[in-house]
DNA sequence: AAATAATGGTTGCTTTTGTAACTATCAAGC
DNA sequence: GCTTGATAGTTACAAAAGCAACCATTATTT
């Protein structure tokens, strides 16, 4: 394990770092929305948009969570299927579908909320507050995220 | 898009934040090695250990970078098909291969280093030094690296 | 020394993702 | 009103990743 003469180390590489840090913390959280309800990444992310902003349809999810809107489709029939939410036919354009929890959905969402705000309260211990707002507001500019007004 | 009342906001949670920063910067890096190599990422990472590391064995690299063995032998396997490395069985212990790189190997790691660099530092100019080393110390932190002695 | 366990690596099968083509509906131009 | 073009969403096919079973070799146990 000898190092060569170079000096460029991966480990000052930004995208590798962010790569490893975001697999590490989403592994210990998705273990819990697969164990609990059985849900895929992208269907606790459609889940918790949908809790968190009301009634949407499927391309306004997908332009908030820059998710595909093949993911979300998917992610939505699964859903459907676990009667976690509901589609209705917009009466304006029958294009669109908009999709509201069900009381199921609510509840897991809730749920999975609740264990993610507690999960975040853990990461950031780790930190101090301001490394840690810091921390935040340096992701939202690399995630090309509008700042929040917070 | 009304709000709802709960308080618990996607953007503040950290996990969602570094897979969207991954999956930002990772994008337009990985249009370099795709294009010029026809690279996939795996394959990248483990050309990239290889030039930076000297001749690793398989699961050396899959330690080192945090990679499943599974990946890294179908990533030896293609970067052998284009002649960028080549195995050398153990002679000690015939199990292991050890992995050099070949000339083609070498220069485009050089060539693909050289870039990473570049693109690293123009990420880095969105920051301040001090912001900066913050976050990769940061990253390390989340990631679960030891803590890099510079 | 034989049996068992552990390690390095590959392969096959399944799940998930990405890409592109497709249907259906709406909007705009002429 | 018809043609063209855009948008919402689904589906089919291909690429990639995850998982488990599988050799071959080395280490360990008895």
């Amino acid at each position: 394990m000898v190092e060569k003469n170079d000096h460029f180390d991966l480990r000052e590489f930004l995208p590798y770092l962010l790569n490893l840090a975001a697999e590490e913390t989403s592994l210990r959280f998705s273990a819990i929305y697969r164990e609990r309800y059985g849900l895929l990444r992208t269907e606790w992310r459609v889940l918790f948009h949908l809790g968190r902003y009301g009634d949407l349809s499927a391309s306004e999810i997908g332009a908030m969570a820059k998710i595909h809107k093949t993911k979300i489709s998917r992610a939505v029939s699964a859903l459907e299927r676990k009667h976690f939410l509901k589609r209705t036919a917009s009466a304006k354009d029958r294009r669109r579908e908009i999709l509201s929890l069900l009381p199921a959905g609510q509840a897991a969402c809730a749920d999975l909320t609740a264990a993610a705000e507690a999960y975040n309260r853990e990461l950031a211990r780790q930190f101090t507050p301001e490394e840690w707002s810091l921390l935040l507001r340096s992701l939202e500019r690399l995630a090309h995220l509008p700042p929040s007004k917070e």
